[in-house]
DNA sequence: CTTAAATACTTTTTT
DNA sequence: AGTATTTAAG
């Protein structure tokens, strides 16, 4: 293994591999660099194989990326190595191993919305009022429980009051309805094998013996039963390493304990310590304003990074009028950047707080046709017509899982209401029957003729499906599916642009189940459901795209760019919360803050609007961020509060942006355009003239798509800006 | 049971 | 402001 582009430190956290490695590696300090050459050197100078090694990474999109790297590195194929998400990896081990706990193969995985639907139905089950115990809060208090491993029954036993006592059977009740639903949430997933571990000590030899090396990269943010999982992994072989950075822990309020950094050596025994200090990333300034305002933490390691790197350009500070003027400023740094700049569009990224921030940055981004891309939000997979279509195929598959019975069943409207659908309900609790069960024996429903007709009907649907799934491939059984319930026609009659668009989602939809057909071995049903339940957005992101990137500082970490604006610095917003901190609170703050900063190579932008509306309301006036006090005033520069312009009069749209009202636009073959959903693409065929011309388009990621002129709402993007 | 209109609610952050 | 949920009318 050539390990001579590596520095002294990186080279010694490769070479040694006996026995438990800490490595802190500060932000751009190379530790991916690190991570896959010591999985490189594992296998060729240690001759470990590839299928004993499990890496374990913070999304999908990395996990790929590092199994490419290796396979570069290593020129060898290394498909049989496990690297995933701690969720993945848990997800495809109880795909084998379920049946000892209870559950079946088939289960299926409950995202936040569908746990939330079964809380509610297990309150209403008890009888419970939703206005004392709001289903969002108990959701949010079980999986507090859970990410401590606190079980229903260690919480029935220290219960004090009727909301507390109520509260543990509420948790109690949902945990069974989950079992019989054949489902696991997101906790789950992360508890199953440590069960699976504790109940069947073969299973956990199994286990130990097949990942002989593991190892753990952003493992400031593990919670309890990610080190319990590790924990049980490595505690015989220990050989485990972790790669993390407590500076960089954001991630405390899914329990994540920055001391299982802090304390590694202790746990697992006397580790190897390795710090990676030299950071290869930013400016010797971006680091320098970085370290300033993490240092005012006081429960941190002391450490500082360097760089050989340029002093570069100092931190711009924007003062905005408000969260408009933001957008706008925003958009004025986009267009110096590249433009009059050097930089490309995707050279750029804007980082907020909250999801809810993105709003007003893109109407403004879309207003002037600057090509961009929103991660997060709403994900397309969290979209209402995409878990409509995903409730059928998890229905077919898994016939117990009653949230999605419930999501489907007067889907498209088939005249079966609320009070049919509790008396299914009731019919299944006192029968214990499932939903779907319960369809087969009508007759003793009290429902009427009519909604038995349609409820028979419903039944037979799934049944068929159910019948042939197995011997068919996705696409086909979903295309089949689209047909039966004549999808298309119901959004297509409604003749709304909305429905219009939700339709396109739906084939979206079956051109990713395509993608996925097309692109891995087992590509079934099942894969397809689990492998959507686990992507987040930035999976999905599609980086070759020319495009801003605007996303959460959560979302952004682990990532880079050359320019990062920062938007929304004040008080309350970020530090978000009110203004009376726990120290740990805005600690934590603070360390986003410092992840916000370091993501960036070469510029940093931060701006703060001195009024905000929330909500849409009246603008409420703002105080500046703490953090920006807290950085050295020789580093920054100030502008922005004195240019007092109105921009409602004086507005001169940047020239370079190219703009046209989509209803005036023509579009010719070999036009790229950006669409709101489906990002940037190029025209490849013309039917028709004007409003009405059908286009046919490739997106990125070979998506092609056929849409109607007037209501895609195409941007027309210059391809000069390229 | 369905549709339309009224009103309540939203903003942490994510697997 | 925009969306989700609840209520009233058909």
């Amino acid at each position: 293994m050539n390990l001579e582009e590596l520095n002294p430190q990186q080279r010694k956290a490769v070479e040694i591999t006996g026995g438990p490695i800490l490595i802190f590696a500060g932000a751009g300090s190379g530790k991916t660099r690190v991570l896959t050459h010591k999985i490189a050197y594992l296998v060729k100078d240690v001759g470990l194989p590839p299928d004993n090694i499990l890496a374990v990474t913070f999304t999908n999109k990395a996990a790929d990326e590092m199994k490419q790297r290796v396979q570069e590195l290593l020129n060898m194929d290394v498909s049989s190595m496990s690297v995933g998400t701690f969720h993945s990896i848990s997800a495809r081990i109880l795909r084998r191993e379920i049946q000892l706990l209870g559950y079946s193969n088939d289960f299926v995985i409950y995202d936040q919305d569908d746990s939330r639907a079964l809380v509610k139905m297990v309150i209403k089950d008890l009888n419970l009022d939703e206005k004392s115990f709001v289903p969002k809060a108990m959701q949010a208090h079980i999986s507090k429980a859970k990410n401590q491993m606190i079980s229903p029954e260690l919480m029935a036993n220290t219960v004090e009051g009727f909301l507390d006592e109520k509260t543990s059977e509420i948790y109690s009740q949902y945990q069974k309805a989950l079992k019989t639903n054949n489902a696991l949430d997101f906790d789950d997933l992360l508890l199953k094998p440590i069960e699976l571990f504790n109940e069947h000590p073969g299973r956990l030899d199994f286990y130990q013996n097949k990942y002989q090396y593991v190892l753990v990269d952003e493992y400031q943010d593990t919670n309890k039963p990610q080190f319990e999982f590790i924990q049980a992994l490595s505690r015989e072989h220990r050989d485990v390493c972790v790669v993390g950075d407590d500076d960089q822990s954001i991630y405390s309020w899914r329990g994540a304990d920055v001391n299982n950094i802090l304390n590694f050596s202790d746990t697992f025994g006397e580790a190897h310590i390795i710090k990676l200090e030299q950071n290869y990333r930013s400016t010797k300034t971006i680091l320098e304003c970085a370290w300033s305002v993490v240092s005012k933490n006081t429960t941190r390691a002391e450490k500082k990074l360097w760089t050989d790197n340029k002093q570069g350009d100092k931190l711009s500070v924007i003062e905005c009028r408000d969260e408009r003027d933001e957008s706008w400023k925003i958009l004025k740094i986009i267009q110096d950047e590249t433009v009059h700049g050097s930089f490309g569009f995707d050279d750029l990224v804007i980082l907020y707080r909250t999801n809810a921030q993105s709003r007003v940055v893109e109407d403004a981004l879309r207003r002037e046709g600057v090509p961009y891309e929103i991660i997060g939000g709403i994900k397309f997979y969290a979209r209402k017509e995409v878990k409509d279509v995903l409730a059928y195929l998890r229905l077919i598959i898994n016939p117990t899982d009653g949230v999605s019975f419930d999501r489907i069943v007067n889907f498209p409207v088939r005249g079966i209401g609320k009070t049919s659908i509790e008396k299914i309900h009731a019919y299944a609790k006192e029968n214990d029957l499932s939903y779907l069960q319960v369809l087969e024996d009508l007759g003793k429903l009290s429902v009427g003729a009519k909604q038995k007709k349609s409820l028979h009907a419903f039944n037979q649907l799934i049944h068929k499906f159910r019948n042939s799934y197995k011997g068919q491939n996705a696409v086909d059984i979903t295309r089949d599916l689209l047909l039966d319930i004549d999808l298309q026609n119901y959004y297509e009659n409604q003749n709304t642009q909305e429905a219009l668009e939700r339709w396109n989602n739906v084939e979206e939809l079956l051109n990713s189940i395509t993608d996925f057909q097309d692109n891995r071995e087992e590509s079934g049903l099942r894969e397809f459901l689990e492998e959507v339940s686990l992507l987040t957005d930035i999976d999905r992101w599609n980086t070759s795209d020319k495009a801003v990137t605007l996303m959460t500082i959560h979302s952004a970490k682990g990532l880079e760019f050359p320019v990062v604006m920062v938007a929304g610095l004040e008080e309350g917003l970020f530090p978000l919360g009110p203004q009376s901190f726990e120290v740990e609170e805005l600690e934590e703050e603070r360390r986003l803050f410092y992840v916000a900063v370091t993501r960036a190579k070469k510029k940093v932008y931060l701006s703060y609007a001195i009024t905000r509306r929330r909500f849409g309301g009246a603008p409420i006036p703002t105080t500046q961020s703490r953090f920006i006090s807290e950085l050295p005033e020789a580093f920054i520069q100030e502008e922005g509060g004195h240019q007092k312009q109105a921009y409602t009069k004086s507005f001169t749209r940047p020239s370079s942006f190219q703009k046209l009202s989509p209803s005036s636009a023509k579009f010719q073959k070999g036009d790229h355009v950006a669409h709101k959903l489906f990002g940037n693409g190029k025209i490849l065929d013309v039917e028709g003239e004007g409003d009405s011309a059908k286009l046919t388009i490739i997106f990125s990621g070979n998506v092609r798509k056929k849409l109607i002129a007037k209501y895609a709402n195409l941007s027309p993007l210059k391809t000069s800006a390229y």
